[in-house]
DNA sequence: AGGCAATGTCAACACGTGTACACTTATACT
DNA sequence: AGTATAAGTGTACACGTGTTGACATTGCCT
């Protein structure tokens, strides 16, 4: 039995364990397993804090789970609807909107490393919850399009099917970097163009389609 | 505690606990949880057998995992050569390759989930062999498309990125489907049916593609 | 038929797990 | 200042975990 504080109920600042304990998940999730198979125990350890603490702020791990999905997305949705709205030339777009969604994806690692493993291991709430905020994207992303002269002729199925295509492989690329260590640099650029690239190719294929099926109004 | 059979070292024969393992192994991982999380009492009493039987066969879960993974591979490995050998014209050939390829899955489901849900979430060294396998896809795949007569202008690490397009995309809308539920013909229908069409899509991408820039570090 | 290696069982251990309960302390509000 | 409530602590329990060791059975080979 470790007695590092014998000193009983005494810490500072009101509400500040509830945030310890997402970071110490984070941090978890970071260096070790997915956070599916992290125990109460083992976060509230890592929080500096007693396992019986928790209950004061979650009612169990899968909350706190729904909370950190919650903060991982908030965010990233607010910045990539203001990247849209800049309207930039084609070209210059693509390279724009990779450069500011992998810059954020590396500020902001942890999180991503926590969706990145709960995407296909998490419970089924939290995949599904997972789902919902990509499928998000790409009809965000898909509406977008829709404004682009040369795609009125695309019926809307194959506009959100376009915009899988493009989601389905940033989202690839995302965690095949986050494999990558932290400061690796060189690899972490070289997954930049290859990002931008492949955006262009599917660019250039969406650029020479037609839908055989009726188009939309 | 549960004491069905009080008989002791009574069963028939010979090498068949090896077998009911991985099966049991990859039972809980379609209808629970990802293999990493899976602990060697549930395998063992899944596969109706004492755990200490476990080590018979096995070390411990990790190389339960790997023979997995390995058995998930090893046969799709060859039918995928074998459609790549058959030759067809481009437009039958996309279709054909993802009509067999999906229904291949359909008739291994638990391996691909099983795969799948380690691919992000499980430890580092299973990861790294499923990245591998995957890699050697691309590769394949690219050296594939090297034979395309318009595609001799196109450097060698542009094939690279364009094959990881195909196969990314490929993997992402397989997972989805393997989210999907099991006799949910439909909808695993319209799976294949984005597929070929995304696959397509980057088919008339590539074909529009030059290699502008000299293949560099 | 006999032997021996492979394959199974049982009992026991030391430890990690989630959670209930009763408690102490810190902070905010009147 | 006084106090109610939020937020922390320690103890305890019942249970699941991986692994060890000694023993029992099976089945293949000669």
């Amino acid at each position: 039995m470790s007695r590092e504080t014998p000193t009983r109920g005494r810490r500072p600042k009101r509400g500040r364990t509830r945030q310890a304990l997402m970071d110490a998940a984070l941090d978890l999730v970071a260096k070790k397993a997915p956070f599916s198979s992290l125990s109460l125990r083992e976060v509230t350890k890592r929080a500096g804090v007693v396992p019986t603490a928790f209950y004061r702020h979650f009612p169990d791990m899968s909350a706190l789970g729904l909370t950190l999905l919650d903060e991982s997305f908030r965010t990233l949705r607010q910045m990539m609807r203001e990247v849209r709205q800049q309207e930039l030339p084609n070209e210059r777009m693509i390279r724009g909107s990779m450069e500011t969604f992998f810059n954020y994806v590396r500020n902001n690692r942890t999180h991503f490393l926590f969706v990145s493993k709960e995407l296909y291991g998490g419970s089924a709430t939290m995949r599904q919850a997972i789902r919902r905020e990509i499928r998000l994207f790409v009809s965000e992303l898909a509406m977008d399009m829709a404004r682009f002269p040369f795609l009125v002729r695309v019926n809307a199925e194959d506009l959100q099917m376009m915009a899988s295509l493009v989601v389905n492989s940033v989202v690839a690329l995302t965690q095949e970097m986050l494999e990558l260590d932290e400061d690796d640099e060189a690899g972490q650029h070289e997954m930049l163009i290859v990002a931008e690239k492949q955006v262009r190719l599917i660019y250039f294929g969406v650029a020479q389609w037609r839908s055989d099926t009726p188009p939309r109004t």
